[in-house]
DNA sequence: CTCCAATGGAGAATTTATTCTCGATATATG
DNA sequence: CATATATCGAGAATAAATTCTCCATTGGAG
């Protein structure tokens, strides 16, 4: 009864389609629709890896039932979420690859990665630590953990600071996002520090249900989830292997 | 249009509520539903880590009105997920907590663990190797690399094995699942040995979309996704904040 | 013992996501 | 130059997921 929230602006997104640029490029972008379907966004991720090896073999072009064909996708679903990004494609050819790509990674925010702070440098905090998400659209920017011996020490380039610091450190350099990879019985008490210093989004790799100001994001990213539906599939005779007799 | 494997199934799960040992135990279990929403068994291990602190507090009921205020879930949803489990909760009391806890376990199979293999041993695969999934479902149970120098190490209590043993060990122990957590241009070839073992499912930490029979479960476990939905709303002046005005 | 308030259960209603259908368009072919 | 066909775009139809509404039950208060 209460998630009126878009009730206001969805009325207006019928019709203007296709009134830029009508003639000289063909690849022209549309006004981005206004509401997005998540699941859309993170299969995105998926389109643009497929997408640079296409540019690798020397596409210039794609169709959307090629990459429906490779990702075992419904055709309909590609274009839907193609749209997305604004590119249009062109009848009997496809998709202009680079410019998908471009508009992908711009729709993602992945030309301007954002600063992070990562807390906790364990095993996977280390192995974050050791990505490079640049090109994801993030870049870690500091390392804490709350073990004295481990302050100091500089792992992947970073020097680990002091939990103690992480507050002032966010908020004097305006990070926005904070990665959440410390043990679950902490995890509650460094989001709150992460909020207070401003971040406004959380990464959180623990298996804690955070209790957070609503309008900071928090992207469930613990392992839980998807072994859940693993285990559940393999305990009780896996998936039923979608029949697919159309 | 295909999809008509439930149709034939859903017509008799309404009647029989309550049936099986109505004095005595009170919390009598109803039979299990067919089909079951993902997005459910997703949020079951929230249920679980919950549930688990409950009983720590020392409670033995819990009603789904407090579970849903500490997800910040609505509170039928909390209900309907957990009817899945086929636990029946008492109005003014709420859910048997440890009855709960059993009954989650047992429907995700985390009681009886599958044996798993994961290749790839980097940073990533290192922590992977580090976390004990016995609990959750999965105990690893061999790690394979393709690297000669890494062969023969030891990590966190595992021999790393040589790739080329990888199908026939699956086959001959019957593994059911994989964990693939090497580079993405190797993901195809080493899925396909898991498959060619006999592997019934995969845990996929590589950003490549894997070209498998239908009849294997696949499960992304990338980051891409959800960096993708958090870069995307930072960029895009973050999720507009749910207004939540009832 | 009777009434009240909290609660879970079931199904309906709504919202969201996916898939289907159709028409338009651009390229290739003859 | 005319025609056939692969493809996209949009909207309709379907399916899935979430949220709402109502009712029955239970424990506690008077």
């Amino acid at each position: 009864m209460n998630t009126n929230r878009k009730k206001n602006l969805d009325s207006n997104d019928a019709k203007e389609i296709a009134v830029t640029a009508v003639t000289q490029d063909a690849y022209s972008a549309k006004p981005a629709p206004r509401v997005v379907p998540t699941p859309s966004v993170r299969r995105l991720p998926l389109y643009l890896r497929l997408l640079r090896d296409y540019v690798a073999q020397g596409r210039e072009t794609i169709s959307c039932t090629r990459l429906a064909a490779d990702l075992r996708f419904d055709p309909t679903q590609v274009r839907k979420d193609l749209a997305l990004t604004g590119v249009v494609g062109r009848p009997k050819v496809g998709y202009p690859v680079a410019e998908l790509i471009a508009a992908i990674e711009d729709f993602l925010g992945w030309r301007n990665p954002v600063n992070a702070v990562l807390v906790g440098v364990g095993s996977l905090g280390t192995a974050l630590l050791g990505y490079n998400f640049s090109l994801h659209g993030v870049n870690i920017v500091g390392a804490f953990d709350a073990a004295p011996e481990k302050v100091g020490q500089v792992v992947h380039g970073r020097e680990i600071m002091p939990i103690g610091y992480l507050t002032h450190f966010i908020q004097h350099r305006h990070i926005p996002m904070g990665i959440l990879a410390v043990p679950a019985q902490a995890a509650q008490s460094v989001a709150e520090m992460m909020v207070a210093g401003g971040v406004r989004a959380i990464w959180n790799f623990t298996s804690a249900a955070l209790q957070l100001p609503l309008d900071v994001l928090v992207e469930r990213a613990d392992f839980s989830a998807s072994l859940a539906v693993l285990t559940r599939a393999l305990a009780h005779g896996l998936a039923p292997t979608p029949p697919k007799i159309p």
